[in-house]
DNA sequence: AACAGCTATAGGTGGGATCTATACCATGAA
DNA sequence: TTCATGGTATAGATCCCACCTATAGCTGTT
C-alpha cells in the first residue's frame, strides 16, 4: 500500500494538470505521470484522460476522489488537532480528589492555570482516596490529589504539600487554649471531627489509638466549613488542618488548643499511573502544581 | 507529507507492539521503530510509550488514531468501490434518446445487458436530438441514441442502425398499395406523420421539399403506436419506419404504399462526448450495443 | 510553419528505506 | 543471584527505486 500515490492523485485531481500538480507537490511532471500510472495499474482502472490541454478525470477517478478528498481532509484535521494538543490550545485534564483537597489546595492552581491556558478544560472528579486510586487505574482521571500514605504498586506518587493538624475551640472553651493538655483530658470535652470515612478522621483515630485511647466524637461533619462553624459557636474541640483556619485564628474567632505532644505533619500527594504517560495538557498541569 | 508513516502508525496502534506491527507490514521491527520516531518528530508529540512488554499508545496517539482509523477505513472502502466499478458489480449508465428510439432500438439491448450485469443500473433520459446532444455535453448522460445526421464538433458519433422508411395504409386505402405513386399524388390523401419537432418529420419534409412540394399533414401524432393505429383505421397514409410495422404488414393489417422513387435509408447513431472517457459500465454497455 | 503547452518515455543517479546484527532494558523464572 | 524471554533502539551497510534531466511526441493555436 503506497499512500503517497493517493496524495499525488489528490493534488492532480484538484489541478487537472500533471505539470501543475508536480509544481504543487515539489516534484517533477514525469514523477506525477509515473505515479498516476502506478495507481491506475494498481486499481485496474483509468483515472485520468490525457488531453493536450491537461488531463480530465474519469468517472472512476471521480468516485475515487470523493473518498480521497475526505481522507486528506481527515489527515489535515488530525494534524491540526495534534498541533493544538501540543501547543496546549485544546485538550483537557481530569483531576480527582476529595472535595476539601480540591477546594483548598487545588483551586488556586486551577485558576492560574486557566489564566495561562484558557483552552484547556479542567475537569474535576470527586471521590475518597481509594475511589481516586481506582479511577486513576481505570484511566478515568489523569491525576489525583490524595492524603498520604497510600499503598498501591501501580501508582506513581509525588509529595505535594505538607499540612499541620491541630485542635481549635471557639470563645466558649477559650480557657483550654492557655494550657497544654493531654489527649486523655481532651476526651472530657465534646470532639468535633470529620466523618468516619475521611482520612483526616483515620489520622485522628490513630493519634488516640497510639495512646491506647478510643475516640468517639460527639459531632461528625462532612465539610471543613461546617466543622469550623461548629467550633466557633462552641460545640466542642475541632480537629482541623491548621492552614485552613489561619484566618479565624488571627481574627480571634478560634483559639488553638496545644497538645502536650507533637502531632505529626500530614502529607498530600499527587498520584498518577505508573508507566502511563500524561497527555501534554495533563503533564503541563502536573508541572504547574509542582512549581 | 509521508503518508506511509501513518500506515505504520495505524497498524502499530492496532497491535500495540512494534515487532508484531512489523510482521503485519512485511517490514522489520527497526523500520517500524524508525517510522514511529519520524512521525513523532514530525508531529512534535510522543505517540507511544515504549515498555518492556510492547508499546502503549499515548493520549495524543489515541486522538490521532481516531482520525487515522477513519482514513484507512475510507481508503479500504474506496478501493472496494473502484473494484466493484471495474468488475461491473456496481455503477450506472445513463442513456439519452427519444421515446421511440429508446423503446424500439434500445430496450432489447438493455434487457440482455441487465441479465448479464444485474448490478449496473441503467437510467434513461428522454429528449429530442438537440436536447440529447446538450445533455451529453453537460455530462448529464453517458451516451445518446439519435437519428442522424447531427452536426456537433464536440460529439463522437458511431453509426448504430440503418432503418428504412416507408408509407403504409390500412384497409381503407388498400388500393394504393398496388401501384407506385408519386409524392405529388400522395398529397391528395390525408398524411399521418410525427409532429413537427421530430427527426422523422423533418426527414419527411425534406423528401417533399426536394421535389418542390410542401407538406402539410392532416394528422400529427407523438408516438409510433398512435401513428400505426391511425393508419390501421384508415385515417390516411402514414410515414413510418418499416421495421416497426413488419408485424402489421405480414398480418395484412397494414399495406405498404410504394413510391415511384427510392427513399433513402435513415441512420441511427450512438453519440458520446469526444475526449471524455466512458465509465467502465458505460463502455461495457456501449460495446454491448455494437455487438 | 512555428509555437506553446501538455504528457510519455528513456536512462542514469543518489538518497533513504530497509535490512542485518547487536546492544540494551525490563520482567519473570530457576 | 543468574538466565531466558520478549521487547525496543541503534549502527552501519546495501541496494532499490523514486526522482531527476533530457527529449520525444502530440494537439491546438497563432
Amino acid at each position: 500500500m503506497n499512500l503517497d500515490l493517493y496524495h499525488v492523485f489528490y493534488v492532480t485531481a484538484l489541478e487537472n494538470n500533471f505539470s501543475k500538480a508536480a509544481t504543487k507537490l515539489y516534484i517533477t511532471q514525469p514523477s506525477v505521470s509515473h505515479a498516476i500510472k502506478q495507481l491506475e495499474e494498481k486499481l485496474g482502472v483509468q483515472l485520468f484522460i490525457r488531453t493536450s490541454k491537461g488531463v480530465a478525470i474519469t468517472n472512476e477517478g471521480e468516485t475515487l476522489f470523493e473518498y480521497i478528498h475526505k481522507v486528506f481532509g481527515l489527515i489535515d484535521t488530525a494534524e491540526q488537532k495534534i498541533s493544538e494538543l501540543k501547543n496546549l490550545e485544546s485538550g483537557h485534564v481530569t483531576i480527582g480528589g476529595s472535595d476539601s483537597t480540591c477546594k483548598h489546595y487545588l483551586l488556586p492552581y486551577i485558576q492560574t492555570f486557566q489564566n495561562e491556558f484558557p483552552n484547556i478544560q479542567i475537569r474535576l472528579q470527586h471521590g475518597s482516596t481509594p475511589q481516586i486510586l481506582d479511577k486513576l487505574n481505570n484511566g478515568r482521571i489523569d491525576l489525583g490529589i490524595v492524603h498520604l500514605p497510600i499503598n498501591d504498586s501501580q501508582i506513581q506518587l509525588t509529595e505535594f504539600l505538607s499540612i499541620s493538624s491541630t485542635f481549635v475551640v471557639g470563645e466558649k472553651y477559650k480557657e483550654l487554649a492557655n494550657k497544654n493538655i493531654s489527649l486523655e483530658e481532651m476526651l472530657n470535652y465534646p470532639i468535633i471531627s470529620f466523618s468516619e470515612t475521611s482520612s483526616s478522621r483515620s489520622f485522628l483515630n490513630q493519634l488516640f489509638l497510639k495512646q491506647g485511647l478510643s475516640l468517639n466524637p460527639e459531632i461528625e461533619v462532612g465539610s471543613v466549613e461546617l466543622l469550623i462553624e461548629c467550633a466557633k459557636i462552641g460545640m466542642g474541640i475541632a480537629f482541623v488542618t491548621k492552614e485552613l483556619v489561619s484566618k479565624e485564628l488571627s481574627k480571634g474567632e478560634l483559639f488553638e488548643v496545644y497538645l502536650n505532644e507533637k502531632i505529626e505533619k500530614r502529607n498530600i500527594g499527587l498520584v498518577t499511573r505508573k508507566n502511563i504517560s500524561l497527555s501534554v495538557a495533563a503533564d503541563k498541569f502536573y508541572k504547574h502544581l509542582l512549581d
